[in-house]
This record gives C-alpha cells, structure tokens and sequence, in this order.
DNA sequence: AAGAGGTAATTGCATATGCAATTAGATCGC
DNA sequence: GCGATCTAATTGCATATGCAATTACCTCTT
C-alpha cells in the first residue's frame, strides 16, 4: 500500500504540462511501477517536485480519476485503483463469471496443455515468433454439467513466467491471467464456424452445426500476453451489448 | 450552422457549476436542440449569460469536447460536433462504409416492403406491440456483386414518419436512417446460426452453413426508433474491437 | 478505555489574471 | 480584383489565491 521507494513522475517535455504529467502517471500506472493500492503523493508533494502550479496537477489527477486509473478521496488521498471488474467488456473475459451470472454451476477441466516452442501449425494459427516458449491449453469450461465453451490458449511464458508453475485447476487459465499478469490492449475478432468434428464431440454437438468463434489477442505495451480461441455453441449464446452515439453517455 | 434563435443554457443547481454547465450543454445537444453544426455561444458570451468565470465556462466545454460532443478551434470558435462516424462500434451502423473499406463495390436492393401493423409472427421476432404501425423491408447488400449481408428491418413509423415516403432505392434503410432519425441508444445482440434454406439461397451459400446474426435495436430516449436483423455468411466475416482495461487508454 | 471534540491534511471548486497560439475577416497596396 | 498584411476574436494553458468539504488522527475528558 504504501511507498517505500515510489518511483518518480518524469515529464517529457511534450505538449502541455497538465497532460504530460498525466501522461507520466498513467504510464507508472500501466507498466506497473505503480501497482494498484500505491499511494499517489497530494497535489502539493507534486507541485514542488514538478515545479508545477497545483491547479495543473489537479488537473491532471481529476482527469485520471475520470478515466479509472486513480481514485481520490478528500483528506486520504489518492491511490491506484484497481482495474474495473464491472466494465461492461470485461464481463465477456471471465468465463466463470458469465456461467454464474447465467444463474448455472461453473466448472472446467484442463484437457491438454503442453509449454515449450509452439509447432509451426500452432504458430501459425496464433500468429507466434516460432522462437518464443508458450504454454498451450485447452480447457472446457461447463456450465450446470454441460459443456459451454472450449479455450484452446497460448500464453507467452517470457511476459507471464509464472504461468509455467500454474496448473490451472483452481482457476482457469483467463482468469488466472486477470490476476496474475497485466494487460492494456485486447483486439478481438468475432465469426460464425462450423464445428470441426473434434470439436463438436467435445460440445456434445453436431459436426457442422453453427458456433460463435471469438479469438483474443491481449498485449501489454505491445509485449504479447496470451491469445486465446474460444468456441460457443452458437444457438445456446448470444453477446449483448449496449452503447449510445457517444458512448455510454 | 448559425444560431438564429438559440435555446438557452439553463443551468439546475445541482452539484458542481461546471458540471451544470456541461450536463445543460449536453442535454441540448442530446435532445436536437442543438443540431450537429450548430455554433455554440464562445466563452466569453456564456460567461455573462450564466455568469460564472471564464475558466469554469472553460473547464465544461473542455470536458464535453474531450467526450466528443462538440468541436473546439481557436478563433473559429464552438461547434457541435456530428456523430462520429469513425467510433469502433459504429462501423457495423453503415453497411456502405463496411464494403468500401474493404476495397469493393456496394449495391444493394430492396427485395420486399410492407408497411402497417405487423403480423403475430412479425412482432414477436422482432419484440414488437401489434398495434403500431411499421415498415418492414427486406434488402440484400451486395459487395463486388457477392452477397454480402441479408439485412431484415422494421422501422417504427410514429418515430420516423418520414420512412413511409422513403423508397431506399438511393440509400440503404440503415443509412437513411443515421441522417434522418436520432438514437441515443441501441443494442446488440450477435450470435452464430445456420442459414434457414430461403435466407440461403438469397446469400447463394447451402442451407445451415454457419452464418453471423446481428440483431439490433435502436431508441431515442425510450422510443424504438428501428429493429434490424443482419445475417452474414460467417466464414467471411469478423468483426473486430480493440479496447484497453480503461478504455482507449 | 471509550467517547467527544478539535485540528489539520487533502482534495474540490471557483475566481481573476495574463499570456500564447490560431486564424477569420478586415484592411491595405498594387 | 487579388494577394499580402494586420487586427482582433477565440480558445489553450498556466499561475496564484481563497475558501469549502471531508475526514484521519490527535487530544482531552471522564
């Protein structure tokens, strides 16, 4: 919680004062110098070490407070917050969240999983560096006894080494990775496919019948973290968003 | 563009001034009264009107145009912005745009139309109330000649009267619509189905291929404004996102 | 030890002031 | 007219100042 050795805000020199601090702090943020529950020294600390007026510091943290880095409370301070869980998009990143909002028994099982350097179908498939070791899963998440989704995932064992030691039965691997590695970026790609025969048989449907393909890449600071292929049945799943021309305004 | 005569700022008192006068400058703009292009009062004149300091008037136009609504340049003064056409879910809104960046050649044709109250069958696919009047069209969207999407709509003609003399032989319904009706909300729903024989003949691929359904709708506060039913052949589809723990950080 | 009350740290908000940057529109010169 | 130049309107940014609101923590009383 506390600083002992808090890393120090350093402007670059680009643009206005009020945004490159916040730019440097949201950075120390995001690459973890500042993991969440670090306390975020007062405006007025700051203002001298930055040689800033407090109303451009102030300026800065409110806006970071807007978009989520930080929270701020009047006499206690400021400090890294945690990252949302409540985000509208993160519901579709923990599985056993979405089983159990469904009001159904979450359960899964890791049916392969193999480290080391990925074949050249699997890099391919993957987009992977043949060079790079990762750690390759497939999981079949239940949902009240019946299968739900089947995740076949690599991660990238240089940026979350201790996925190597993990054997994923308390957690599957997602929301394993939620907590135990950082992400800023995710690009998903929706599709329709039909069930490969494997596939099917581990769905419990037919060869051919219609399944939501959602592939996931995330990456913090262009650094790969995991990739993951999750196959829905697509007559038992739909994905429902919500958003106005503005945003959630 | 000009302001001819310009419904006021009015500010309630509540909370904040600052955020008085960004909710008040929101709220006109959300509900019309501000059409896009409009040229909002400068600082200066929304200073005397409402009589708060230049730096407060400032720190609400700042933050609405940081949230997109409005468009800021020196000299030449406030604009209301137009919805942005570039907002990564709004590319799915315009079918058009969808193909032409894809490098090919839209067409597109309305198979069937109805207009008046809907069928039993009609309103329960589409969440409807048998009373009210609709539009109901069928329209193929071809990209290079292919079948690219079967689009299936209901516009809500209390809402968008204007529709019922609209034939979109020029533009698509789903266009037309974004520049003749206002929406604050929509939702969407995607999901894999296989293709029903007729939908398949129409998208020339065999009946149960797996196909990428969107279905859609659309309100402006509260008033269903249109319902949309998108199938694609899903093999030639994704949809793609990209979003950051905190947005677009 | 427990509760009451006071103090001060910290953030939140508003104002006033001044200057910089941009550029639409006016003016000038030819 | 037409291009060059000037002027001033408008937004962008930073600072200094002052007060309000919240509340962690200290002190005092019993």
């Amino acid at each position: 919680m506390n600083q002992t050795q808090l890393a120090a805000v350093k402007l670059d020199g680009a643009g206005p004062i009020y945004d490159q601090i916040r730019r440097a702090i949201r950075d120390l943020v995001l690459n973890g110098s500042w993991p969440p529950g670090t306390s975020v020294p007062p405006e007025h600390a700051l203002m001298e070490q930055l040689g800033a007026s407090r109303m451009t510091v102030h300026r800065a943290l409110v806006q970071l407070a807007r978009e989520g880095l930080i929270t701020r409370r009047r006499r206690s301070g400021t400090i890294v917050a945690s990252p949302p869980a409540s985000h509208a998009m993160l519901d579709i990143l923990s599985i056993p969240q979405e089983v159990e909002r469904l009001g159904q028994r979450y359960e899964h099982e890791v049916l392969s999983r193999e480290d080391g350097r990925p074949s050249a179908e699997l890099a391919m498939r993957f987009g992977l560096k043949r060079g790079e070791r990762v750690a390759h899963l497939v999981t079949l998440h239940r949902a009240d006894g019946k299968p739900h989704v089947l995740e076949e995932r690599v991660i990238h064992l240089a940026a979350v080494p201790a996925a190597a030691d993990e054997d994923f039965r308390e957690t599957p691997p997602g929301d394993w990775l939620l907590s135990n590695s950082l992400w800023s970026q995710a690009e998903h790609a929706i599709s329709a496919v039909p069930a490969e025969p494997d596939d099917a048989r581990l769905l419990a449907i037919e060869a051919g019948e219609a399944c939501l393909l959602i592939e996931r890449r995330t990456w913090n600071q262009d650094a790969p973290i995991t990739a993951v292929r999750l196959l829905y049945p697509g007559t038992r799943h739909r994905f429902v968003g919500r958003f106005g021309p503005y945003g959630q305004v």
